[in-house]
DNA sequence: TTTTTATAATTGTCTAGCAAATTAACAATT
DNA sequence: AATTGTTAATTTGCTAGACAATTATAAAAA
């Protein structure tokens, strides 16, 4: 860290031009993980900028979850080693935003899904391991109960889905997937309330865990289609609903 | 703005808080797109804290494109409406972060754009407009310059598979392939070099671009496939050239 | 040796203020 | 009357110095 050449910065947007030197560095590698960056002190000095401004910096970067900070000796900013499951979550946020702000119609959310839970379950059947196959079972288990309150089944549902992404061995693959799943969780939610629905869901998911087993992927691939399918008619009754009781309201 | 109730913070990472109020606030709609938030002298004043801190919180904000901030009278903090080609770009740039720090291998990478890509230039057969084409046919155009730079070479093959993603008519299925291709872009640059493999690909485009305009799904996702598989090798054949190097070093 | 205590390092926050940018109002000039 | 220059006010950008809270280390006491 001590010979890293950080360049002098105009009087400007002082701490963005600092939070995207410390940030390049990273990508670099010059910066690696649980590196602990100099004092907030030093830092002023070395940029020769004062303290809030090195601090407005690193809140930038810690708002990306690039660096953490702990007090006391041995304290400091570190690089967090962006471990996956991190990311994805900055990246879901976003994600839900952009859903939240409904930028994208529901029938191209469902679109996408399908397609990418079709390749998700295509590979998986031909990947999938031991602990793959149990991770799905136990959560086959959990859905089963009935007294399972709407917020759990539907975390459930959504962990059942992150581990068929897992199941491809793909990391790439699994980390997109997560981000589409995550961010339509809040969408997920709305349905998965009355109990007739679920258990058509678990249903769909134990017959997918068996192709899975057998890897049958023609018949994970027509449990995907059936479910899309299931939900987006509800998804399309759902929203007939609400917007019949608005037009009630006037 | 004036009605928000803003809570009370507890006395630990207050900026962190205050921006996830405020964030929270966005995404439920509260606050929407070009709405000035307070001054920070006066969200000091409601949040009960400095101003140093109002502006750390703001700061993070900012790392997250959720505002922008201009000065003088009638300036302030701003919410920007996330347009989607900025959101991408934060997107990309933490995808991007993953790819280099070698989170993902080179067969993973591939395999997951290989998937993507046939998704797309499956729905783009039959979903793609004549302005799609034409945009395709322009970047085919430049492509063929033999004077075009290596950067520029890559910069147009970028352009011309985020055409494809765009042609599917899926804003979200374009949204996950744009942050995809991005951030593969780096990897690419390796490439595209020799003008021999520019022609290849040129060539490849060229057939895509007939597939996509006779609405052949089929014949389209013979050329992803082949072209996957051809800068698959090249990759391979670019790591060993440098592993044989690293290896002659010592 | 173990426990307690002191100490120093480091981030977190506050107060106070100046600098720079930008707008708006007003005066001066044509 | 219209335009142009000037000044004042507002707001973010940045600096300076201080104190509080937290935590590891070392010294001191049991």
């Amino acid at each position: 860290m001590n010979n890293i050449g950080f360049e002098p910065v105009r009087r400007h947007d002082l701490s963005k031009q600092i939070a995207d030197q410390i940030r390049q560095a990273i990508i670099e590698g010059t910066l690696k993980a649980d590196d602990r960056l100099p004092t907030e002190e030093d830092l002023a000095q070395r940029f020769d900028v004062s303290r809030p401004t090195i601090r407005e910096a690193l809140k930038r970067l810690a708002a990306q979850n690039l660096i953490r900070t702990r007090r006391g000796p041995t304290g400091g900013s570190f690089i967090t080693n962006p471990s996956m499951l991190e990311l994805s979550d900055t990246l879901t946020g976003l994600t839900t935003l952009l859903v939240g702000m409904e930028r994208f119609s529901t029938q191209e959310i469902n679109q996408a899904r399908q397609e990418l839970e079709l390749i998700c379950c295509r590979l998986a059947a031909t990947q999938c391991t031991r602990e793959d196959l149990l991770q799905l079972g136990q959560e086959l288990q959990v859905q089963q109960d009935p007294a399972l309150s709407p917020e759990a089944f539907c975390a459930s549902d959504v962990r059942f889905h992150r581990a068929i992404a897992n199941a491809t061995g793909n990391h790439m693959l699994a980390f997109i997937m997560h981000t589409v799943i995550e961010a339509l969780q809040p969408v997920a939610n709305m349905l998965a309330s009355r109990f007739q629905e679920r258990q058509v869901i678990v249903d769909q998911h134990q017959r997918l865990y068996e192709a899975l087993e057998q890897r049958d992927a023609q018949a994970a691939e027509k449990v995907i289609i059936e479910q899309i399918a299931y939900l987006s008619s509800r998804h399309e009754q759902a929203q007939a609903r609400r917007a019949a009781r608005e037009d009630g309201d006037h």
